[in-house]
DNA sequence: AAAATCTTTCAATTATTTCTGAAAGTTCAG
DNA sequence: CTGAACTTTCAGAAATAATTGAAAGATTTT
């Protein structure tokens, strides 16, 4: 395969992709492009590339500062700002996750544990609450298992489950 | 609180964490409401509770059987079909997180070993193919703890976990 | 302090997703 | 068979999300 055709396959890729992660589609691309970017890219770069308005490319990039992923980079003797993504993949995984967690399920298991406060002996309460409870539990479990993965060193953590196998 | 509101705030809730599931609200919301059903519901009555139209109802609930995690369930004497959400919670979760490695981990990572294919000296080739085959790595790494959890069962799995923490 | 260069904002537009409801399809009792 | 009871489909409508581009804001240079 060919560089070019390469690249856009890659690009294409990770921007389908993000659609399922709840990022859009040109905040996963600004990110791709900037991933295998071997120098610092400016935003005017990052609108010609992928063809799209200053608007958007701005908005984005911020959003990927935001989570963490992406820097502003100076450039001595520029005027403009330039942009690099953070290169350790390991890294990069557990922010997203550290991100997602705060996003989705933090709020689900304060939510869940308010609902927990119900007082109602019916039938139909009595199974509600048993559910409820049941899944704030295992909402709290999930959460744990996402917190030692963020926390963890990559080698030391497949290690890990490389023992849990046997 | 008083289980009328409760199971308010608690379809609110599911339904809008959906979004970010890239599940849609309805689709949530029939879940929930399953969920916490004391016996088998019927479409219309479904229709009926979250006020949406037959076909929403239908669509949706065709795809969270697909998913595995409600089924019908034919009640004797009854012409209508009835549908129940599996209880067991964990199940659910195994079950998600099934439907979506299929989805988004596997595809990635197959078109990530194409890529790497890719026989390009220049500065740019190298870079870029660096990165895809690290990418590919780590993402196979999650594709395992994934893995892992999906088989587990939910008591030996959070005991090895709390060992981790040791 | 004006001009030049670059960044940010946001109302309007465009694209995408979801939902509706009526029509067509299916099943089954009589 | 026939028709009542139920389910499925799908084209168009409505809702939601993403994008544009031009104007306003910064910041640096002259």
């Amino acid at each position: 395969m060919e560089l070019a055709l390469a690249k856009s396959k890659y690009l294409e890729t990770w921007g389908s992709l993000a659609k399922q992660w709840g990022i859009n589609r040109t905040m996963a691309q600004i990110h791709a492009l900037l991933l295998v970017a071997p120098k610092p890219m400016s935003a005017e770069n990052i609108m010609d590339q992928l063809q799209v308005s200053r608007g958007n490319a701005n908005m984005n990039l911020r959003a990927l500062i935001e989570w963490g992923i992406v820097e502003k980079k100076l450039i001595p003797g520029e005027r403009r700002e330039f942009f690099v993504a953070k290169k350790d993949i390991w890294e990069l995984f557990k922010q997203i996750g550290k991100e997602r967690r705060k996003r989705e399920i933090e709020p689900v298991i304060t939510a869940l544990e308010e609902l927990k406060t119900l007082d109602d002996k019916s039938l139909e309460g009595l199974e509600f609450k048993k559910i409820v409870t049941e899944i704030a539990s295992v909402t709290k479990k999930l959460n744990k298992i996402v917190d030692i993965a963020i926390q963890s060193d990559e080698h030391w953590l497949m290690g890990k489950m490389t023992d849990l196998l046997k």
